[in-house]
DNA sequence: TAGATTGTTAATCGATTAACAATC
DNA sequence: TAGATTGTTAATCGATTAACAATC
């Protein structure tokens, strides 16, 4: 008995081949720490780095190091660890670094000024291209390199600096409008500081970062370990 | 044969009685999106609300809605859906928001200042009640309601204050220390916009903000659907 | 060779989802 | 009662972890 075989045709190595497999989300995220002290090692000359060292400075197991990276292919030599140039170029690799993003920011309130101006982004191959707004006050303003554009000139300010990422940094009542033009006008990676969900189409890659969100989370726990303190005290007849 | 089946003694119900058992961490971050819609939904005067209204709203399944809900009891009435006063009640109660939470801001940059002017703490509780930074040229300025405090002063600002909550919006270079000054100085609760792991003490809160990760974890996204567009016409033979 | 560390397996844990009986 | 919607179960899915053979 015979079976039919398919064995996957060839692809052709072109300069950025499409990896075999989706990543993992959770994998994808620690990958931008592991990328992280790579960089800061390449920069202090270590040449080579265990998982276990990787591990501690993301805070997470060695393990869980040693199962992201190998979703790469294998990169590591046993005995020894990774290779940190190796390593930190196959990394940017996967997540797309090597490409060239360019990204205006939507609002140039406080969050979208502080923003603008963020060193982290530029560091990591972002280029911010601009910065818009519809209030009459700020348009025209300098911040940092930038003049800030009308945002009724949306559709033009993003096709002149041919941005590929939107950053929404816009009070929740205007969010959505802004964003289905942004969605129109052929930008499809948004990443949202507003505090509502937007409704985009499928083939949207939405991202969003909500800092109330987080200090709730953050009473979340705080309270009960101030309810088991207080437990504990009570338990010890304080 | 006989078992010995221990039931739980009766807890005493008080103000804020300790939940049962700890909440899924992503049920935690979800309630917060829930709280959101039902305060709006509390202005308009809406008196109820359906699993698949909030679902809806907060871009998740219904079914999950209902899973996280069922977690804080049962709030719902089956046929009609859950009482948007009562419910929101429930989830400020057991996301710890009757508390109140003081915060102290380190870092008064770009961010620092955007934070301490962000109209989402106010409205949640959160208390903004100082802002610091080590920079003599920042000290003193006014931001919002608040002027800005001397680093050098961190403890005896959060004991003047009672700060329970602590922002770090610092560079990478310095956060470690200060981090280590705010736990010595009792603040167990801390959020983070470092894009560096820190290290804390088990008993510690400590949650992180990461917006280059999140650009990062965008660009991956991004790359990916590039990739099978272009892939795509190729095969239609674009 | 001996020591170190990877890459992978299998077990475990936790979260999501569909489905539906319960019940308003 | 009929229609609607909850609360819960069980199946599925995905992520983490410990352990260890492979191998530098």
């Amino acid at each position: 008995m015979w079976s039919v075989v398919l064995i996957p045709a060839q692809i052709p190595e072109g300069e950025s081949p499409v990896p075999a497999r989706e990543l993992p989300a959770a994998t994808v995220s620690r990958l931008t720490l592991y990328l992280r002290t790579l960089d800061a090692l390449l920069v202090s000359g270590t040449e080579s780095v265990s998982s276990e060292a990787l591990a501690e400075s993301a805070g997470v197991g060695s393990a869980n190091v040693r199962k992201d990276l190998s979703h790469l292919g294998s990169y590591g030599t046993r005995g020894v660890g990774y290779d940190v140039a190796n390593l930190s170029r196959q990394i940017s690799q996967a997540l797309g670094l090597t490409h060239e993003w360019r990204v205006a920011i939507v609002g140039a309130g406080n969050l979208g000024r502080a923003l603008a101006r963020y060193a982290g982004f530029e560091s990591r191959g972002f280029d911010v291209v601009a910065l818009l707004d519809a209030d009459q006050m700020l348009v025209g303003i300098e911040v940092g390199w930038l003049r800030v554009s009308d945002v009724m000139n949306l559709e033009s300010v993003l096709k002149n600096t041919r941005a590929n990422m939107v950053v929404l940094a816009l009070p929740a009542t205007v969010v959505q409008s802004v964003c289905d033009r942004v969605v129109a006008a052929g930008v499809h990676s948004i990443l949202s500081f507003a505090p509502v969900a937007l409704s985009v189409p499928d083939y949207v890659n939405l991202r969003k970062v909500d800092m109330a969100t987080e200090l709730q989370i953050l009473a979340y726990h705080a309270k009960r370990s101030q309810h088991s303190s207080m437990e504990a005290q009570r338990r010890t007849g304080a």
